[in-house]
DNA sequence: AATATATCGATAAAAAGATACCGATAACTA
DNA sequence: TAGTTATCGGTATCTTTTTATCGATATATT
């Protein structure tokens, strides 16, 4: 159940916009062809992808029911239930994040934010509290955090990186645009804008 | 030159980011086993990543010079050239991208941010332009811009893509958590946060 | 009720990507 | 100067992912 390829989940999370677009339309079954037609991708994909993970069977002339479908897709990639999230660096992409009140569709709820800034310990961003980072180990705990998310500028990305290894976090969300170190047994994804931009660019200038 | 995986694209830019890091360090030169070791990826992957976009080729026992080599990948992603991009949807994401200062060392210049709130029309972020969306093609023309950003409301994606695609732009890089019908001969790349975490979420889970 | 058709799901083939292996080469060492 | 060693780069193999093909089935149509 858990060995979905990276490439499948995301495309199964491109699914899910274009099934709830779908849904609010009223439509209330689909066929992966369609699906397949509407977003160009090769059908037999699609249907690779959604058989992996559907819970029902498509009926043939008809297709899926869409909004089982949804909540098979949201079960799959974790959205159904939610996670507790600790978030370090609350400069202004945090404040975006922080502020973000989508990711509890999600399945992720960001419990508090970090810093060593005084001047931001102690404030409120969107009802989250801000903590100094020595009380990062007390929260993780309290509220059993697996992950944590990294927005601090990249000098101290490695820094921050450490305290939450160290206070347990198991997997991290790094949006610094820098290398950080970490153990076998932690989880880094590096969210690179800039390698997103070169992915696009590169597929332009092949044209 | 131009078909370089979109895997080894975005290990190309780790690469970087912890070249970087080196050089920084002092450090002139720098094996591919070393990097292999250091980044937890095969050694071959590494090779082959280097060698497809490399100008010089690595010398035994010394591996590659790592100025040189920072700016080969450069170069191989496009960083070493100045795009000029819009930006349509001037909300917060929209202005943390508007102020982002970084972009310049990624190839990328954003000229100006579009809107349709007459309140934000007229006023300068960071330094660029707000525009009313009726002056899009006049920019896009002018500058020569191939590339546009979606930071607008999910509800409004579809007709801010219409518009950019209307104005002659080609790649878009959209952040609106949807799905976004284009032509074919448009590119788009989807930066959907929720699926990264899906990944990172769903690695944690197999552990 | 019988037939036609759209769709599914499974199996097979093809393509892409990652990994292993090995000879060649240039720097280090004695 | 000669031998040793670390590293590269190419070829071959293996794995993963995508795409193609085909029979089975449920729905719609006549």
């Amino acid at each position: 159940m858990s060995d979905i390829s990276k490439r499948s989940i995301d495309r199964l999370s491109l699914y899910l916009h274009y099934l709830r677009d779908k849904k609010e339309q009223g439509i209330k079954d689909i066929s992966s062809v369609t699906i397949a037609g509407d977003m160009n991708i090769n059908a037999v994909t699609v249907k690779k992808d959604l058989a992996r993970i559907a819970g029902q069977s498509g009926k043939p002339r008809i297709g899926f029911d869409i909004e089982t479908l949804i909540h098979d897709i949201q079960t799959a990639l974790g959205y159904n239930k939610l996670d507790n999230v600790v978030l370090v660096g609350v400069g202004q992409l945090g404040h975006v994040l922080l502020s973000y009140n989508g990711f509890a569709g999600y399945g992720l709820n960001i419990v508090a934010g970090f810093d060593t800034d005084q001047s931001k310990v102690g404030t409120v961003v969107c009802g989250k509290p801000i903590f100094h980072i020595d009380r990062l180990a007390d929260v993780v705990s309290k509220y059993d955090v697996r992950m944590g998310i990294i927005t601090v500028p990249k000098e101290h990305a490695q820094a921050a990186a450490d305290c939450m290894i160290a206070a347990g976090i198991q997997g991290l969300w790094n949006f610094a645009p820098t290398h950080i170190n970490i153990p076998e047994n932690v989880m880094i994804k590096n969210e690179d804008l800039a390698s997103s931009l070169a992915i696009l660019s590169n597929e332009l200038r092949k044209k």
